[in-house]
RNA sequence: GGACGCGUAGCUCAGCUGGAUAGAGCAUCUGCCUUCUAAGCAGACGGUCACAGGUUCGAAUCCUGUCGCGUUCACCA
């Protein structure tokens, strides 16, 4: 809408100039509502005081002026302080032949001037294999990632692997001992997972453990603490710090299978990364920045020698930057990554963190460190926070047993796909590797929509039932379309494509095209909020904007060439639309179904 | 307790920079498959936009307060 909106307001200022000697630039446009006659509105109420008028003669005379002097404002009306303009259908069969030059419509092709943006997603921890909750923050990620690629800016998916720590060492020290020498090869089992399965092994036996302490009479807390497990589980921690090659060497086998468990979870997702970070490069960056920040009198040194961030004039509190001890704490290694990140990719024009919403005091914090150290990039630093996945039974919980794997919640939705769509036997011409193709599509594009269509800041409830459900406003009913648009284009006879633009267009015809025509101004919106939820839903308002008229329109039959390549033509532009769009949200798009 | 976020139909969610009679899907009910794929379409039913003030021509949207839910305030990550 945006250049129909900068032509009208040059010619509005225009008029008020000449008629009442005014200088403004700004108007006010908005979608004419259905219930009115007219494609965009001026809003008239703005206008009353400076011009002195009330608002039907005012109405008038900027409208008469405007079907004077442009060519594509055909008729208006005015209801009270509402100024509706009908624009002509010439002016939408020239989008539409616009339109379908470009491949993308509204997609601006970054180039090597382009700005550069870091995205990171997904940071997953090496222990324990991924779950519903990474799967929301992938798909985020993933999304913005593409929206930003779509106006304009070069991207670098990445992210920061939390590959050590004493959560890791459990797994480590669980598989050396009760492990047997299995591995993923032996045990036939993904990477992760079974690392995975020897955290959760680690966790039980530290559990009996303190239930066994415990019933000789220990407190709780010092069961807690004492479980000899545990402190193994420290001492091959602080063998790891001090570069110990045996724990070394089993970190690093099991940190490999863990990686390629996830390499095959990304890939089944759909997403990927040009760069990764390994927080056991990085844990000991940021340091030397600490120091620097004493110095600049940022940061003060406490008498037992931890060093301190006093926030209080921000409204947040004392925020502790080094321990005691000298060693370093997860906001100071954030800082050093933040600051390599920027030193190996010095054209990055922001970060965005896609982290969920319970680190919200924290990436506050680490901004407000970055710039008060003097950072001036850490003004461009963003964090996409998101809600929870939350289950109808409440939070998931992996004491309870209440984690949702993602490879489960993946092979399950592919399951339903394919029980869903045998029960519609629409699949009777296709191959045993074809349909299993499109169950995959399927199944991650229910999953993919029913996430991504949710406000990124709202919490999600998460009904593995519900979710399965492929009408409504779900994926499954917008590839469905698409393929139905498919079959529709390819069933007419090729025929001379030429677009006549003095067609009269039937009223759904023009609310398509002009449901096209906001495409563009729509993706800049998703970029500036990070929201895939915008494109999810105009993808489904298009969908059904296409549906009633498909089904209460003559799409081919019985008309004039012209009308049937205009409708043709309509249909490619829209099937393009729903393809470039659902690209924006990582869903694929199947030829039939 | 402080900070941040959320509160829209029975349920799940839209609602762009404030605009006209607040929109979808699910569920319930009514029609429509010898006419291009019915995973669809057309319609009915369903609302004190948590509550109370304020700002203005005009508020679900902005501001303040109250209530409810959640997150967070570690020498954890």
């Amino acid at each position: 809408m945006e250049i129909l909106e900068k032509l009208l307001s040059l010619k509005v200022k225009a008029k008020l100039e000449e008629a009442f000697n005014l200088n403004l630039e700004k108007f006010e446009f908005q979608l004419t509502r259905k219930d009115f006659e007219g494609d965009i509105t001026l809003m008239l109420f703005p206008l009353l005081k400076p011009t002195q008028q009330d608002p039907s003669a005012l109405g008038d005379s900027i409208g008469s002026y405007l079907v004077k002097n442009t060519p594509f404002v055909s008729n208006f009306n005015v209801v009270s302080g509402f100024l509706n303009l009908i624009i002509s259908d010439r002016f939408y069969l020239t989008f539409l032949s616009e339109f379908l030059k470009v491949r993308e419509y509204g997609h601006i092709n970054p180039d090597s001037s382009s700005p550069t943006i870091m995205v990171e997603y997904s940071s997953p921890n090496t222990n324990k294999p991924l779950h519903l909750g990474h799967v929301r923050n992938n798909l985020l990620g993933y999304s913005v990632s593409k929206i930003l690629e779509a106006n304009g800016n070069n991207v670098i998916r990445t992210q920061i692997i939390n590959d050590r720590g004493i959560h890791i060492c459990k797994s480590m020290l669980a598989w050396k001992n009760f492990g047997a020498g299995e591995t993923p090869e032996s045990s036939g089992l993904k990477g992760d997972q079974l690392v995975g399965k020897y955290y959760v092994l680690f966790e039980n036996k530290y559990r009996e453990q303190v239930a066994e302490l415990k019933a000789k009479g220990l407190s709780q807390k010092d069961a807690e603490k004492e479980a000899p497990i545990l402190n193994e589980a420290k001492r091959m921690l602080f063998a790891w710090e001090n570069n110990d090659k045996k724990v070394r060497a089993l970190w690093e086998k099991m940190n490999a299978w863990v990686y390629d468990g996830f390499e095959l979870t990304y890939q089944k997702l759909g997403v990927n990364f040009e760069s990764y970070y390994y927080e056991s490069e990085t844990y000991l960056l940021g340091k030397s920045i600490i120091s620097e920040g004493l110095d600049k009198g940022v940061f003060f040194r406490k008498d037992d020698g931890s060093v301190w961030i006093d926030l209080s004039s921000d409204g947040l509190d004392e925020k502790l930057l080094l321990r005691s001890d000298g060693t370093s704490v997860y906001i100071t290694q954030d800082i050093g990554t933040a600051k390599k990140r920027l030193e190996d990719n010095p054209n990055v024009k922001g970060v965005l963190y896609t982290v969920g919403n319970e680190q919200d005091y924290h990436f506050k914090v680490l901004f407000l460190i970055l710039s008060k150290l003097g950072y001036s990039w850490a003004d461009s630093f963003y964090h996409l926070s998101y809600g929870m996945v939350d289950l109808p039974t409440g939070k998931m919980k992996s004491r309870e047993g209440t984690i949702v794997d993602a490879d489960d919640l993946i092979e399950q939705m592919h399951i339903n796909a394919s029980k869903i769509t045998k029960e519609h036997g629409k699949i009777d011409g296709m191959n045993i590797s074809e349909r299993d193709q499109l169950f995959s599509i399927i199944g991650l594009g229910a999953l993919k929509y029913f996430i991504l269509k949710v406000d990124p800041k709202k919490r999600i409830l998460f009904d593995p039932e519900a979710s399965v459900d492929f009408n409504g406003n779900t994926g499954p009913f917008i590839q469905y379309a698409f393929a139905r648009i498919q079959s529709l284009i390819n069933r007419e006879p090729d025929m001379n494509l030429k677009l006549e633009i003095d067609l009269t267009l039937v009223d759904k015809e023009k609310e398509i095209l002009k449901h096209l025509y906001q495409y563009p101004t729509l993706i800049k919106i998703a970029g500036e909020q990070f929201s895939p939820a915008l494109i999810a839903n105009y993808l489904y308002d298009l969908v059904k904007l296409f549906n009633s008229f498909y089904q209460n329109v003559t799409v081919f039959g019985e008309q004039d060439l012209a009308k049937r390549s205009m409708r043709l033509l309509l249909c490619k532009a829209v099937a393009n639309n729903i393809e470039a769009g659902s690209k924006l949200l990582g869903i694929l798009m199947p030829n039939k179904m």
